[in-house]
DNA sequence: TGACTTCGTATGTATGTTAAACTAACTAAG
DNA sequence: CTTAGTTAGTTTAACATACATACGAAGTCA
């Protein structure tokens, strides 16, 4: 931790910090960015004119004038590279393309059904890499290129080694995926947990400095942001919310821990619930079950909404735990067991408002976007391609 | 987040690196600080001057000589000032007098009873105020003096406005500390969580990187370091453990939630656990009860040696979810019930080595100091008066 | 004794930010 | 339409700081 700073990295910090500002305003001018920042105007025009000429900001036009000389309006060029993201859940993969403003290009959904008919790594690896040359086919030209690929993916993860440690629902321990897919691609290539991918997702869209990312399907688990920077803990395992225990008498879960809340707020709790009503759907694909729950209940079946209720129940128990531990501003909530926000948010609300403390009431619970894994997945292998964007850590 | 970096920045960097160094090296030469920071032998030279004029640092001799012209050895000026540090739990109050070294020169220790005869805010103040009147009447003359005065307080704080917010077991509600004590002492007065100030003394003491320090007594808490940073949450009052649910079906809790952590693993499980067996102690002060309890369970009488069980078992299960969410380095155990670490080691240790993910299965739980939320809180004092020092966040 | 090593300092240079002066371009009042 | 005032951006000089280099001091070792 012996941080030591000479010129050339004063000049780094602040030429991110301008570039940063510029990455989050939309149009603003060297005379707005002074002042937002403190830095001299000549200080300003020189870190501008570098990014210029590097084409990560672009001039496009001038302002109206507030009483004197209009100013030339500057933006971020969106366009200066693009990234690929890669969101392998189990019964699906979603793939897209993103500009280095993280505008979605392009994107795809694959289903598989690896519980039904399990795909081992190389299988796997093939499958990432058809997905990404087929992105790939469609990428405009531009000054920096495609920079690189990130993959999200549902389990324990060593993001610097770029391996999968352990993806329990897919079956698959100690993957190397980076060298995998090394075979097939020559781009580079970033690895790290879906939630994790989520979590900076919406932090690069909200710049909400502490938030929780909570990706609910077949398995649950967080991503943290804390400080505006992912938070990976120790060993880099941090944020195993799905294996935090909710209860001293459940089930017996895969991790070695008791009552898990995986358990119970996961679409095995579905499962779980119908069972016991005696409503098993047994000829539905994975990848269409939580969908078609959520139609049932829609149309009013009565043990479909009772499960969504339960479910909800339990998912607010493990939240509320999450907001007194870590008092975020936000959480999100992702993954399939998204698509029944609005079976749920009622519940989870009135969990939320009565059994958090009092200073974590009023935090909101929000759906996230169906491909913010995939997206945050990209924006990893972003803020890796370019130093002068936001860093993860 | 807009971070700019000028000259002057740079060269403080510099030297609170170089003073961070010296902090925790006992005996260093200026060339030993050029090859660790990479900082050049001639700007370490000019920096050390300059802390040698602010008395932050002492030339103490020459070293040995490997091959060539002696080293000069530094060392940082322990006595170059002085904190104190008051820690306010139920049954006592701990007061410190640490130098700027963080060594302890005197403490001191008062029992009360708070929980018998309710302590008013005034009468608390009164009390931590004569203290602080008995421990600075010991503190030597130094050049920076005595800087400050750092308070942890069991419950939820505004460090910022120096307020507690809720301090449930003591009763009190919206009490201005820094105000209220600003009538009997000028010193500056910073106020902070128990657990936070624990959890900073520990970093300071281990190094550390992610710890987590849980104070266990008549309540829970748990203060929190990632990264070397103290961890307070968007809204300050991040860390509330001991108010995690473990059980869906447990009693209800002033906070609102039910089946807290803090209902299980505090010392108010053991007096549920001794009603239950028909063992009820009730004429013992508040502030021996668990001493008397740990005595009974040594000399080997079973309803105790049950009792503490069913606490190891309880407080393990909380513990296994803080590893999971954080994966941490470190657990530290603190508390009033720290002292029975001894009963309850093999049952914590064997909890977590099962029903951890397996990552987490070995991370040491010790038992920290008695007085290390009160030397964390002269810490935090400390870390705020020398702005040289390393920053809590 | 003499060659070599290491520590710490002195001096000049490179890099970067800032302050101030300056030009460009606009608004608004008379 | 002129003129004063304002804002944007650039140029120049001054200043701060870290670094490279050279050097003296003080040791080791053959």
């Amino acid at each position: 931790m012996s941080t030591t700073v000479d010129a050339s990295l004063m000049r780094h910090v602040n030429k991110r910090t301008v570039l940063g500002l510029l990455y989050q305003e939309k149009a603003i001018s060297r005379s707005d960015i002074s002042r937002t920042t403190g830095l001299n105007r000549a200080t300003v025009s020189s870190l501008v004119d570098e990014l210029i000429a590097d084409q990560f900001v672009v001039e496009v036009g001038t302002g109206r004038s507030s009483g004197g000389r209009r100013p030339i309006i500057l933006q971020f060029n969106t366009e200066t590279g693009y990234v690929i993201g890669v969101d392998v859940q189990i019964t699906h993969v979603t793939t897209v393309l993103a500009n280095a403003g993280r505008e979605v290009v392009f994107q795809h959904r694959r289903n598989i059904d690896a519980m039904a008919a399990p795909l081992d790594e190389s299988a796997l690896t093939r499958l990432i890499a058809e997905e990404i040359a087929v992105v790939k086919r469609v990428c405009p030209p531009s000054p920096h290129g495609l920079m690189g690929v990130g993959v999200g993916l549902p389990g324990l993860v060593d993001h610097q080694r770029g391996k999968a440690i352990y993806l329990p629902n897919l079956g698959i321990t100690d993957w190397n995926v980076r060298d995998s897919l090394a075979a097939f691609e020559s781009l580079p290539i970033f690895v790290d947990n879906d939630a994790n991918c989520g979590a900076w997702s919406e932090y690069l869209s909200t710049r909400v400095p502490h938030l929780i990312f909570v990706n609910a399907g077949i398995g649950v688990g967080a991503g943290i942001i804390i400080n505006g920077h992912l938070y990976r803990g120790a060993g880099g395992l941090a944020g195993e919310a799905g294996h935090h225990a909710i209860s001293p008498t459940g089930d017996d879960c895969h991790c070695g821990n008791i009552g898990c809340w995986e358990q119970y707020a996961s679409e095995r709790a579905i499962q779980h619930s119908l069972a016991a009503a005696g409503a098993l759907m047994p000829d539905i694909l994975p990848s269409d079950f939580v969908d078609q729950c959520v139609r049932e209940a829609d149309a009013g079946n009565p043990i479909y909404l009772a499960a969504f209720e339960t479910l909800a129940q339990h998912l607010g128990v493990g939240l509320v735990n999450l907001l007194n531990l870590f008092n975020p501003t936000a959480v999100f909530l992702s993954g399939t067991l998204a698509e029944a926000y609005h079976l749920m948010q009622p519940t989870l609300a009135s969990i939320v408002e009565t059994r958090a403390m009092f200073m974590n009431r009023h935090i909101p619970v929000t759906p996230a976007s169906s491909i913010s894994v995939a997206l945050g997945a990209a924006g990893l292998a972003l803020a890796q391609s370019i130093a002068l964007l936001p860093t993860v850590l």
